[in-house]
DNA sequence: GTCTATACGAAGATAGAC
DNA sequence: GTCTATCTTCGTATAGAC
């Protein structure tokens, strides 16, 4: 398992700097699975069998810039991700799409990986302030995406505002919740209640 | 601050061991404010103030039993709030002075502090799977504590129980929201949506 | 049973060989 | 620019003095 062997091509390829990419990769599973303060720079070299210096040539902030990358990185990805729902689909079809991944992830890892994004935000890190900051952006990012296909779908704004953060907040709860139990039944449940709430269409 | 004096009545008080009950609470401080992974024994020593040895008296098992029993501490307090409130208020009632309690926390910590039980629920602990069991059951706990209010008021069974599922997931993720926002808003907003769902009587 | 000193290991970081 | 060897710090745990 140490030794992944490089299936090189005839052309010498360049080597790219997928190193840095791997390491990303790594931490961002670590942050999924332990959290950021369980996220060692031990343990995303034992998961890419990196050599210890390359992530301080790659990382010259050391653990808490990878973290930091980790972080970016996903919520980039992530953004992308919800960007696309938002912009194609109806409110409820967006919910489930988005909640089906989530349930596809859960059970792929066993239930062992949680939101990468949520996992810093429930962590006070007195060292590294910016990294809150960067989560609050990204879930930012999720909240106006959402609000925004709300009220395109005729619901008042500061409703659709409240529905926004319910549905985020709900969803990264029982994403842990269904982690706890080993099992998407939290997932389902929350998502097929907040179903109802997208449905009933009259504002109050 | 680090002083606390100790107003010893002229009777010689027996100095209880409520060494072993300020550990506890130290370590479930940690636990709100770094996580499982972020809670050491040096925080919470640093935190206590109580010597290096304690831990180990009062914890043979070291510091997974310490964090151990924070978590059933926490857990404990936290149940016997739920049941109060669920046993003497209306859904919404309840909702709101659970609500006004986690407002008063967050702003108390200057938004540092979560719940200690989520804490664990977000991290997969490999060495210690009995934390992730404990925490499920403190959530079992409330959620049926929950359900059943929801039922009491005339919210048949299977949606009590999926309603009760959504409040959970959404307060605990509308915690970490409001953290990183540094404001109550996610909370408030979330606890308003809800809040709404409670008052729709109806069901579907 | 309260506390200090210390052994042992894990983790973050760096120097420097290749 | 890739990797190894090593320094330092921190954290867990224990021995044993008081």
């Amino acid at each position: 398992m140490a030794s992944t062997r490089r299936a090189r091509s005839d052309t010498a390829r360049p080597r790219l700097p997928d190193a840095r990419r791997r390491m990303i990769e790594g931490a961002i599973d670590s942050l999924r699975v332990h959290g950021a303060s369980g996220t060692s720079v031990d343990r995303v070299l034992a998961a890419t069998g990196a050599p210890r210096g390359s992530v301080y040539h790659h990382f010259p902030g050391g653990r808490t810039q990878l973290i930091a990358a980790a972080v970016t990185t996903a919520g980039a990805v992530m953004t992308e991700l919800i960007d696309t729902l938002t912009r194609d689909h109806t409110p409820v079809q967006a919910l489930d799409q988005f909640a089906a991944m989530w349930r596809q992830t859960l059970r792929d890892s066993d239930f062992r990986s949680g939101c990468p994004i949520f996992a810093v935000a429930v962590e006070t890190n007195d060292e590294a302030p910016e990294l809150a900051h960067t989560a609050a952006e990204i879930f930012a990012r999720w909240h106006h995406a959402l609000a925004d296909l709300l009220v395109r779908h005729d619901i008042p704004g500061d409703r659709a505002a409240r529905l926004a953060t319910l549905t985020v907040a709900a969803i990264e709860g029982a994403i842990a919740l269904s982690r706890i139990q080993h099992s998407t039944q939290p997932l389902d449940d929350a998502v097929d209640e907040l179903r109802a709430f997208y449905t009933t269409t009259e504002s109050r």
